[in-house]
DNA sequence: CTTGCACCTCTAGTCGCTAGAGGATGTAGG
DNA sequence: CCTACATCCTCTAGCGACTAGAGGTGCAAG
């Protein structure tokens, strides 16, 4: 039984050592054994739960929605159309943002190619952002 | 002198009549002029000025590069250099976040075309989540 | 004159952490 | 055993960019 401290929790699941013991303020990660000390000890499953997590927040996954996924990992009798929805919102929400960005990213690049690198009176840059009329994404 | 309440110059913008007090609040628009009844009263420069704001936030620029922005469209007699490497450092932002993205979807198409739609235990969104050597982008 | 909307200020909440204060614990060396 | 030092503890406050709500005032139409 080697004792896992909050540092190496962190260290091993790649979780900072505030944000583990925010996890566990917000429920997300429940509260682990403490040591004489009162110093937190952990386990390795509560290392795979952190990993699960990061991941999912690497992926973008919101807190509640990484809440519901764990309650569906906690059982796995359940069906998955719960996570396969979940997961489908979040394509959805991706694909959305790629494609605002790849809008933006055209007219970023309008605005720096048209800039003639002389006063701000001539800068395109400044042009576009004051008059929306002259921009690329003027389609609302 | 027509006097433009705050209320139509929300419309007038399309920012929220709470957001033009906050940006009052943090310095991005001075304060106007006030009414008998202590009822802010804006100048069409000011709706102008909020336009460029709502615009450069919807491009994604942070509100600190937003006041440099104004500081430059405030002098045209200035270089606009600066403009053009705020424009430039967002681009770069940009096209990194697309790339990210990009690698997002498709971990996340992978997720989502794997899951059987069965019981959680074969579900790949959770496996994925689960265990990170798995996964599409664990390139770190 | 009254109704009802728009306005005012102020505080607190959102999300997902992060930073810092001020103190206790655990460990390694002398 | 003592000291030094890293790590741990709790608690509160701050970040960015708003948003929501309470509690009160102004103003225009009927």
């Amino acid at each position: 039984m080697k004792k896992i401290t909050i540092g190496e929790a962190s260290r091993q699941s790649g979780v900072k050592v505030p944000t583990i013991r925010y996890y566990e303020g917000i429920g997300l990660l429940s509260a682990p054994s403490r040591s004489e000390g009162n110093q937190r000890s952990y386990e390795p499953a509560d290392i795979s739960r952190l990993v699960f997590i990061r991941h999912a927040r690497e992926l973008g996954f919101e807190v509640d929605a990484i809440r519901t996924l764990l309650i569906l990992q906690d059982d796995p009798n359940q069906s998955c159309a719960s996570a396969d929805a979940i997961a489908k919102a979040r394509l959805i929400d991706v694909e959305q943002r790629i494609r605002s960005l790849m809008a933006l990213k055209v007219e970023l690049e309008a605005m720096v190619a048209g800039c003639g690198h002389g006063r701000v009176d001539q800068c395109r840059v400044i042009e576009v952002l004051a008059d929306h009329g002259q921009c690329a994404h003027n389609h609302h």
